[in-house]
DNA sequence: ATAACTGTATTATTTATACTAATACAGTTA
DNA sequence: TAACTGTATTAGTATAAATAATACAGTTAT
């Protein structure tokens, strides 16, 4: 389910809160949704409990998921919320890139080419 | 000269030499300009020379600034490769925020839009 | 030549944080 | 009742960054 690497700088509950976010924001997990337990996913990553737990705690202090004790931990109702904070960010990141860019001498227009040959993401399930 | 944080995850010597980076890619620092010197940007910051000395060492490593023992360390003659470099990491950066950008669903016209709205950099002393 | 700078190198210590380990407790479900 | 769930706590380990304290050699100006 999950690629780990575990000599990255990134701490291994932020890669995997990065990744339970993508997959929640970009619905291949769908709302309510079980994740997989804490105790099973620590064995199949062959790491700590306690840090899947860590991983967890967060997503759910960030409203990306919602624990019941003794049943589960689960996709939340995605909130517009989330997806406005996210969108933020990468619009911060997004200027600070193509700034440097531009800094760089690449002029406007190409950059904007850049964009243009890129492909837009297949959307099946949006049509409801 | 530079603004360090220094409860950053990311290690002040990193925190150094990307920003010292950037001001030469930019050529605010000019060819063969010297660099504040180890112990006295030492104290500027308050940090420790040997932090310093670690950012100088990985610039000189990288092809970014030259030392000379006894005289100080000093920013090379720009290289293309190293824009060529950094071009190809930004355009890779570039290409992971849209992508995220395009899967929350925004149009591609409106990404190409946010970037019309940029200020192109000024470019006062490039016409030599 | 001497003092005050430079970069460079080495070794030891401290500090911070992630991660692991080992439990324990309580709710859920079959 | 047994086997799951999430949650919490406490202690220990590992790693990397940063500090501290020196030392050595080249440069520069007086």
């Amino acid at each position: 389910m999950f690629t780990i690497d575990t000599r990255s700088r990134v701490p291994i509950y932020e890669q995997l809160t990065e990744k339970l976010k993508e997959l929640i924001v970009r619905e291949v997990m769908k709302e309510d949704e079980q994740l997989p337990s804490v105790r099973s996913l620590a064995q199949d990553l062959t790491i700590n409990p306690n840090t899947i737990q860590k991983a967890y705690r967060e997503l759910e202090r960030e409203g990306y998921i919602y624990s019941i004790p003794g049943k589960g931990s689960f996709v939340s109702p995605v909130k517009n919320e989330i997806n406005r904070e996210r969108m933020e960010m990468l619009k911060k990141e997004l200027e600070r890139i193509v700034g440097e860019i531009l800094f760089l001498g690449v002029p406007k227009d190409e950059v904007i080419k850049l964009i243009e040959t890129m492909e837009e993401p297949e959307r099946s399930g949006d049509d409801d």
